[in-house]
RNA sequence: GGGCCCGUAGCUCAAUUGGUCAGAGCAGAGCGCUCAUAACGCUUUGGUUGGGGGUUCGAGUCCCUCCGGGCCUACCA
């Protein structure tokens, strides 16, 4: 039994995410852990709310409310989504938490010991009407390059040049357009990365499987420019972890907050600290998955993110660690993706534009979406969700493949031998060659699960799906009935077995659509089938069914259509 | 401007380090079955793998070039 240490990307406080956003990191996270549980591996499965950075105080205050209370509602309602979508999450953490605070603190202090960090005075244009200093992107005004109006501090989206707000004329506030700006001396915190970029980089050329997505970006980040920059970690907030040394205080930097991308992936190993306290577990139940000296060395972890992450994961976070000095988990596996569009263009939040996530589940079960979405994961490069698409998939693959198999098999048993797994007869070479059949796909799916190639994996099990049907036309249970009844018995009864075994198989991708199957069967062994010819036998005749209601319905048209309209723009 | 990815049958995608790899699913066509959510099974029509050139005994698979699409470019996260 391995150990495995999973996170996927936090998602970040200020909205409901669309579909795009959960098919880019925390489903495929889901995916993996649950089949590594199911494959009775040990694991560690974390996620949280990313709640520090501008946008969250900007969105508390258009809210309304107080920025740690609008957070810990959103919070809760990310919550609710991920559980609806089964997202199996051990623990889901907040970035805000007591132990984030603790935790970044610390390494900032590790970082300065270690001489990792420097202080830098800057220049930065400071709102009086706002109150704050404002990030390059919230600062607008004319670009002088070519005259766009609508320009923004650190790029003019016209003509893609890149600025520096100081450049813009006639700068305005982005959040409330007051021009009352003022450039003001200002000091933070550096993470000096420059110093760790050939480590970084031997690191980086180490992961020879990671996906070429994952090490080109980092490579590029390592090479661009006069190469790895040093970053900035502190901003001038209200919002965040108080900057401080370990636990004393940081001469200088009264007042300011660690940057969000600073202790955020640090809430990885903060939000395992709070499934421990959240368990009443003591510390050694969560550092045996994080230090390599208290127990880690035999994690294996792996992250999800998509591409826009993915700098800061392969740099800036393990330049963290690695500049502690301490003997941290450094990642394994880094399993990035690309985005999903949505019928022809981008997901938008702020336009409405896509499928949210309450919107969802608002309309189908969480199994239609999970299939679709990990079918479907752009893994090689943009993936594009149509409503044409996702109906003929999820009624091809869900509702005749694999439903109306369940219900053919309870179907005929029920009218022809009664409401148990019927017996007598046995089962022969024909059998024996679907067995090695579904034996040889099956260790295919896992290898494609273990390599978390996961279209790959969705393919296989639909194949694994099909070779069901195949099975029962060709045995012809209905026509054998009418002259060797027992033969029949033995084919139905391998079917039943068949769609546990389905069910076992199937439940990372569509787990409230296998555990209703194994409730027909009033089954509850989920063993995995390392062994099919035994997993074929585990309901043995005379054990009692129920006929499952419909498993997956079917998708109309006028749905389709009305869905297409209802999410083609102006959510609110 | 720089960097990266992609362009394979109508559609969505596969093809270990170059050597039966030109495939699958959907859609289309024909046949069969009748247990089932008008579901299922079998057979079958589609591609000179974006264009051109090159390396090689042999290239979707390597190199060059052109065309087309997408992404990233560091203080929004």
């Amino acid at each position: 039994m391995a150990r495995i240490l999973i996170t996927s990307a936090i998602p970040y406080i200020n909205g409901i995410k669309h579909l795009g956003n959960l098919v880019g990191s925390q489903l495929p996270a889901d995916l993996f852990a649950r089949y590594m549980r199911a494959r009775g591996h040990e694991v560690m499965f974390i996620c949280a709310t990313d709640e520090h950075g501008t946008p969250a105080e900007l969105a508390a205050a258009k809210a309304g409310k107080p920025v740690a209370e609008y957070c810990a509602e959103m919070h809760a309602v990310q919550k609710g989504l991920s559980d609806g979508f089964g997202l199996s999450f051990d623990h889901f953490g907040r970035s805000s938490s007591e132990r984030n605070h603790e935790l970044t603190q610390h390494f900032a202090g590790k970082l300065w010991e270690n001489g990792y960090i420097e202080e830098v005075t800057e220049r930065q244009v400071y709102s009086q009407a706002d109150g704050r200093f404002l990030p390059d992107r919230y600062i607008e005004g004319t670009c002088p390059n070519c005259g766009y109006e609508k320009a923004r501090g650190d790029q003019c989206e016209n003509c893609t040049k890149q600025l520096d707000p100081t450049d813009l004329i006639n700068p305005r506030s982005a959040i409330s357009g007051s021009t009352d700006l003022e450039v003001r001396e200002t000091k933070h915190l550096y993470l000096r990365q420059s110093l760790l970029k050939d480590r970084l980089e031997a690191w980086i050329d180490s992961k020879t499987d990671w996906p070429v997505l994952t090490t080109s970006i980092a490579r590029k980040w390592l090479h661009d420019g006069d190469g790895l920059r040093d970053r900035g970690i502190t901003r001038d907030l209200d919002w965040g972890v108080p900057v401080r040394r370990g636990g004393e205080p940081w001469p200088g930097m009264e007042g300011k907050v660690f940057y969000v991308w600073f202790d955020a992936p640090i809430e990885y190993i903060a939000a395992t600290a709070e499934w421990a306290d959240a368990h009443g577990l003591g510390e050694p139940a969560w550092r045996r998955w994080w230090r390599t000296d208290e127990g880690a060395d035999d994690v294996r972890y792996v992250q999800f993110m998509g591409k826009d992450n993915v700098p800061f994961h392969t740099l800036s976070f393990p330049a963290t660690i690695m500049g502690s000095g301490e003997p941290w988990k450094l990642v394994d596996y880094i399993k990035s993706f690309n985005y999903l569009n949505y019928d022809g263009g981008q997901f938008s939040t702020s336009q409405g534009r896509g499928v949210f996530m309450d919107d969802a589940l608002d309309l189908l079960p969480a199994d239609y979406w999970r299939w679709w979405l990990l079918r479907n994961v752009p893994e090689n490069a943009d993936a594009e969700f149509t409503w044409e698409h996702f109906q003929a998939t999820v009624n091809k693959d869900l509702a005749d493949v694999l439903g109306n198999l369940a219900s053919r098999v309870t179907k005929f048993c029920r009218s022809r031998f009664g409401e148990a797994v019927p017996e007598g007869g046995t089962t022969g070479a024909f059998e024996a060659a679907l067995i090695a059949r579904l034996d040889k796909r099956v260790r295919a799916y896992e290898d494609h699960m273990e390599a978390m190639e996961i279209r790959k994996a969705a393919a296989e099990l639909r194949a694994l799906w099909a070779e069901g049907n195949e099975f029962l036309q060709e045995a012809a249970p209905w026509a054998a009935f009418k002259e060797d009844p027992a033969r029949a018995a033995a084919t139905i009864r391998l079917a039943f077995n068949l769609i546990r075994f389905y069910a076992v198989i199937s439940r990372p991708f569509i787990p409230d659509a296998s555990a209703r199957l194994m409730a027909a069967l009033r089954c509850e062994d989920w063993t995995w089938p390392d062994d099919v010819n035994r997993a074929l036998t585990v309901l043995p005749a005379g054990h009692a069914f129920e006929v499952p209601e419909v498993l997956f319905r079917k998708i109309t048209d006028d749905e389709r259509e009305a869905w297409r309209a209802r999410f083609a723009g102006g959510r609110g």
